[in-house]
DNA sequence: ACCTGAACACCGTTCAAGT
DNA sequence: ACCTGAACACCGTTCAAGT
């Protein structure tokens, strides 16, 4: 379905700053591992992952699909560095003006402020991209859980332990920050792509959803307008709160009794 | 990669219970949605998700793919019924002899508890499918978050309200209890396919991951060995159980204020 | 050096045809 | 009624060939 023979639209990439472009030679050709990714990336928000193939980026990039294995060693790879992308894009300050450079200065719990709203943001705006962080192996598996990106980790680490953190208390840090982080923001991504399938894919059954008889489910029923409601900014913001006053507890308790109960080694 | 033409097992459905076996006609055909689902789910667990093939799903069955289609719409449908049958079976008592049917029977946080298991359980058993509950569209998607088994969210909101929740508590219990569950499980069920991806997939270039140089990373390769330990089911109740304080404050305050300043509406 | 054409082995899916 | 064969349009990927 969605055909589009009638019109040829060869140039989402056109929408690049423009510093390059008056260097004349960057236009039809010059393709580049950098410029496959950020037009995959592109693809995949306006189509949705399962409509990313090797010969429709390459034709979107006016190329035969074959010559993208000159940069990429394959699909999978290209995925893996579609996610290193995004995810790196908390890094290199694209224009905030505010949140600038995510270093530890206002203290961990400004750092960890600043990083979920960094990474909320790059959800939000690459919805059909972010469950790939979820999905895709990571890069060192040894990390618990692995979070692909290994500088954002070293970060993480980094203010911990500036702010005070025992060795222990930090990967405890850790762990509870990303699953909290991923739990919510892919519940989150989830919703809006929801909302834009039903518009886009069933094409028309939009009642067979709303058919699903929920006689059989009387709470469901009743409690419907609020679970309808989008509070997920609220939420987010009210559970990070709480993960970070659970953090700060942990942080004075371990100060105020000075012995390293906490795990053995 | 990873030929088997070497050995038929087209009997990987073979291990069910034995009640219909003796019925003498349901060895190679009586093809069935239930039967297939289930070799689906077994062939997921085997193979991986990517793995799955039409195809070879039919081969599985001694049948050629184009007979799939007489109880499947399609492929996707196919893992929508995965899904659901995986979710499902947490209320099908499937010889669990302790935390029985998921009944509100010891109050909410009993509750609570035994459904945390309960879905952690399954998504252990199934780690290579439960990925796909969170990326699935949802059953109901004005459900926020939507978690496609309606009788799983009908049953946890019976559960808050006989103990005691608002509308409002009820279903921010909801959102914040799934949102745990979710990202916790998945970064377990991440760790587990990314370790058994290190010795299944590369097949060999363990040493590539390990050569990732940690020099830039002088915290990552200090807490290796703390991160590198496995904690999952520690976090886990741990996590749990902060949740269910939380909520239980939550509750307690608002009886004792005895006015809705929760939200509008 | 960089891209293409043709080819290979595989997909999901349809449908007329077999039994 | 239930399954198959052949076919269609599409994949990812390889590789010799073009420029």
């Amino acid at each position: 379905m969605a055909r589009t023979d009638d019109k040829r639209d060869a140039d989402v990439v056109a929408v690049t700053e423009g510093p390059a472009a008056a260097a004349g030679l960057t236009r039809p050709a010059g393709l580049d591992r950098e410029r496959i990714l950020r037009a995959a990336i592109a693809y995949i928000d306006a189509h949705g992952l399962a409509a990313l193939t090797m010969r429709r980026l390459g034709a979107q990039l006016g190329v035969e699909a074959m010559a993208l294995y000159r940069y990429v060693p394959g699909r999978e790879d290209l995925l893996d560095g579609v996610v290193d992308t995004v995810v790196e894009s908390l890094f290199d300050d694209d224009g905030r003006p505010d949140d600038i450079h995510l270093e530890h200065a206002g203290g961990w719990q400004d750092y960890l402020v600043r990083l979920a709203h960094g990474v909320r943001r790059i959800a939000l705006a690459h919805p059909a991209v972010f469950p790939l962080v979820a999905s895709r192996p990571p890069a060192a598996p040894w990390v618990r859980p692995p979070l692909r990106s290994l500088r954002m980790v070293e970060s993480f680490l980094a203010s911990m332990r500036e702010g005070g953190f025992s060795d222990q208390a930090a990967v405890a840090a850790y762990r509870a920050y990303s699953s909290f982080l991923l739990g919510h923001l892919l519940l989150e991504v989830t919703q809006l792509g929801a909302q834009v399938s039903l518009l886009d894919l069933p094409e028309g059954d939009a009642d067979a959803q709303r058919s699903t008889d929920l006689g059989r489910y009387p709470h469901l029923t009743d409690l419907e307008p609020l679970l309808a409601r989008d509070e997920s900014a609220v939420e987010f913001e009210e559970s990070l709160e709480n993960l970070l006053d659970r953090l700060t507890r942990v942080l004075h308790e371990a100060r105020n009794s000075e012995d390293g109960a906490v795990l053995d080694r």
